[in-house]
DNA sequence: TTTGAAACGTTGGCCGAACCAACGTTGGTG
DNA sequence: CACCAACGTTGGTTCGGCCAACGTTTCAAA
């Protein structure tokens, strides 16, 4: 993790610019998700179904951006841990309804709380204006780029 | 790749959107480099060679940010190539010296070349000035947190 | 009404990037 | 000489992400 130097001609490039900001903050957030015991796809779980309530693991996938087979295995996790429960859906036995607990909730929150936190942090050695020009800057790319 | 739209709270979170444009700078690149049948280490190592010249196995890791376990495999793909040429150093029986062909010098070149052409693309959506303007945002971001 | 396509959860596997542990060889220093 | 460090190499692990296949269930068209 020692400051890749890579030869100069990458340094200055915004693709690698960008994959060294992200490998960073997907440091600190992972670093952050430890103290949890949990990892990414466990926090972009709760947060949705604490967004948006219950739904099947076929509905958060696609909130989420999960792939259905890995939205199993992280929701067995969750669900191991007294987080979420997963019921058959009375109306469509090929579903799962997956709701929080209240300790599901709760944890919720407080890796909200992480993650706000990671994001101070990773935009530490900027301004606010600055921050929030970058925040601007990177949404404008990705919804480009999400579009076709 | 259909946008994941992920919990809203996390959409507008930097290092959410640093990984989302990095994901799609990552995609843009691969894609590049296919064309060239090699990958990220590859084009890395030859850039440093074209760079500083020639180099052992293990200053080359170090400069380009990669495990000695992984230039290996990486220069094992590169010589089969004629890219790259390993000879014992003979002031230092420990060490390997990697050199570039001819052939590697032109790969490199023309891979580089592709780095450009996806640049333009990646930042396509932003003006020039807001392309530099993330540059340097990006720049100061990770120089702070390569700093410890 | 039967039949076929689609969605769902699940299992199991693959990939690329990154990291780490261990080993035998070689080099330099106390 | 003894020791430790650096080197190249093998082998293995993790994590996020993706894909294929299967049996079950639902729904719509023939």
């Amino acid at each position: 993790m020692e400051s890749p130097q890579s030869p100069a001609g990458l340094r200055t490039t915004p693709s690698w610019l960008l994959n060294q900001a992200a490998s960073h903050a997907g440091r600190l957030i992972s670093e952050g998700f430890a103290a949890h015991d949990l990892r990414g796809y466990h926090y972009r779980l709760l947060a949705a179904l604490a967004e948006a309530g219950p739904a099947s693991q076929a509905d958060l996938g696609r909130r989420c951006g999960i792939d259905r087979s890995d939205v199993v295995a992280a929701i067995n996790d969750l669900a191991g841990r007294g987080l979420v429960v997963r019921a058959p859906d009375p109306a469509d036995r090929r579903r799962n309804v997956i709701s929080l607990t209240d300790a599901g909730a709760d944890e919720a929150r407080r890796m909200g709380e992480t993650v706000d936190r990671v994001q101070r942090d990773l935009l530490a050695p900027l301004s606010a204006a600055e921050g929030e020009q970058l925040t601007r800057l990177l949404t404008r790319l990705v919804e480009h780029h999400n579009r076709r």
